[in-house]
DNA sequence: TACGGAAAAG
DNA sequence: CTTTTCCGTA
């Protein structure tokens, strides 16, 4: 049931952007991005004096730009890459909400997801964890997400999910999550496909990662057993039961593997100085992700509000909810109004809105017709719409959003929502969805 | 150092 | 589309 792919989700925390999900290297996936590419040597300590976590969630220092530079160019082919141009790069991010730059540090730029998922699932492996077990030194960044390596796979509880969540609550449209099959089959990556000695360093240890077989504790990420259905899901694990944390983890101790007296404390570490506001955040007792023993236990009640809390972290954190949309059959509850039917009505925002231009880029600005364009439904009717919230003056403006994009028709994204998040427990949400582009 | 426009490339 | 390249501005 689409139940099965909302749960997973949730439950595995994979309601990451959808750039998230481009698999490190999937038959006829496309060429590597740089914010993968970052993200790989983040994830191998010997690239530890060149770029590594440091800093708040998510946020990362390029130590050597030139060399990350070189490396990039490496990877790209590209010889005459630089730091400039790779920063460049990296900046088109922003609009993207990949990344955002931390003003003040230099060469400090900040990852988006960490907020939500990781945070809330620290049993996830998103595949930042070091193949190297050995070797971990020094503090362990705080920056970095929390990632258990090793562990097993996520199963599907016991119980399903529509056992927690009632189909009046579920966020559903058909026809919102029909395009999304196809990007299922976009991939990213990598490989400059030449093989060449040129491919040297990080290539080759990625080859080697990537050539490795059978999942194991320190399989990459991105790249786990798949999972029937989700061609994603080799990105995230997930860990059921608690683990000794992993000496090379970027996390000093896997929330999970601690005891539940600590559990709330390690969350935290992971985002120091970045508030959640989560309306509910699992306990160690309550939270069904919680590994009390060897099984997950769901208290139906938990679990509900457990959805709840995170579908709107979801939100709030503005991960887009394209990410579910990848998943056609997934359905996102509504947080904080289980009984209520979910589409709102768009006349009547539960949020105040500032309507704002949608961060085109040059590219929308001038976008020349088409001729001919059967699916070029969009540029005409539905004005893109972006909207802001009006008052959130927070440390992390961005982040604290809630982000909607409408893909109604293909896939698309850029139109977007925003909605100011609720602090404390004001209802939430949502969104919904308007016109959309193609893009 | 960082940002973002423009245009080109793949 | 994403990234590369170039560049003016702050």
């Amino acid at each position: 049931m689409y139940n099965s792919f909302f749960f997973f989700i949730v439950f595995t925390g994979f309601a990451f952007p959808d750039w998230a999900y481009k698999p490190e290297s999937s038959p006829g996936s496309r060429q590597i991005q740089l914010w993968h590419f970052i993200l790989e040597l983040l994830r191998k300590e010997e690239y530890h004096d060149v770029i590594a976590w440091q800093g708040d969630y998510g946020e990362f220092v390029i130590k050597d730009p030139d060399e990350v530079a070189r490396l990039w160019g490496v990877r790209k082919c590209k010889p005459q890459m630089n730091y400039d141009k790779l920063s460049r790069a990296l900046r088109y991010y922003y609009n993207k909400r990949i990344l955002h730059k931390t003003k003040g540090k230099r060469f400090t730029y900040k990852f988006n997801f960490n907020k939500l998922v990781l945070v809330n699932y620290p049993f996830i492996d998103m595949g930042m964890a070091g193949k190297y077990p050995q070797n971990n030194m020094g503090p362990v960044p705080q920056s970095a997400p929390p990632v258990p390596s090793g562990g097993t796979h996520f199963r599907f509880p016991p119980c399903t999910p529509s056992d927690v969540l009632s189909p009046n609550e579920e966020l559903r449209s058909p026809t919102l999550f029909s395009s999304v099959a196809r990007r299922l089959a976009r991939g990213s990556v990598s490989d400059c496909s030449d093989g060449t000695s040129a491919n040297s360093e990080v290539e080759e240890s990625l080859s080697e990662e990537q050539h490795r077989r059978g999942p194991g504790p320190d399989i990459p990420a991105f790249r786990g057993p798949p999972l029937p259905r989700l061609p994603h899901e080799g990105i995230f694990r997930v860990y059921p039961r608690p683990r000794v944390p992993e000496p090379l983890s970027p996390f000093p101790v896997s929330p999970m593997a601690a005891p539940s007296g600590l559990l709330p404390p390690q969350l935290s570490p992971a985002l120091p100085m970045t508030p959640t506001h989560m309306n509910y955040t699992p306990s160690p007792t309550l939270s069904p992700m919680y590994p009390g023993g060897s099984h997950f236990s769901f208290n139906p009640e938990d679990m509900k509000r457990y959805l709840q809390a995170h579908t709107q972290s979801v939100y709030n954190y503005h991960l887009s909810p394209r990410a579910f949309l990848h998943y056609p059959s997934i359905v996102v509850p509504q947080p904080q109004r289980p009984e209520k039917p979910l589409h709102l009505p768009p006349e009547e925002p539960p949020f105040k809105f500032k309507l704002q231009p949608p961060p085109l880029g040059k590219k929308q600005r001038e976008r020349p017709l088409e001729p001919g364009s059967s699916t070029s439904s969009s540029s005409s009717g539905v004005p893109q719409i972006k909207v802001e919230p009006i008052s959130d003056a927070e440390e992390d403006e961005e982040d604290l959003m809630v982000e909607v994009t409408d893909i109604s028709e293909e896939e698309d994204d850029e139109e977007v929502f925003k909605a100011p998040t609720v602090p404390e427990q004001k209802p939430l949400l949502l969104f919904y969805l308007a016109g959309k582009r193609k893009q």
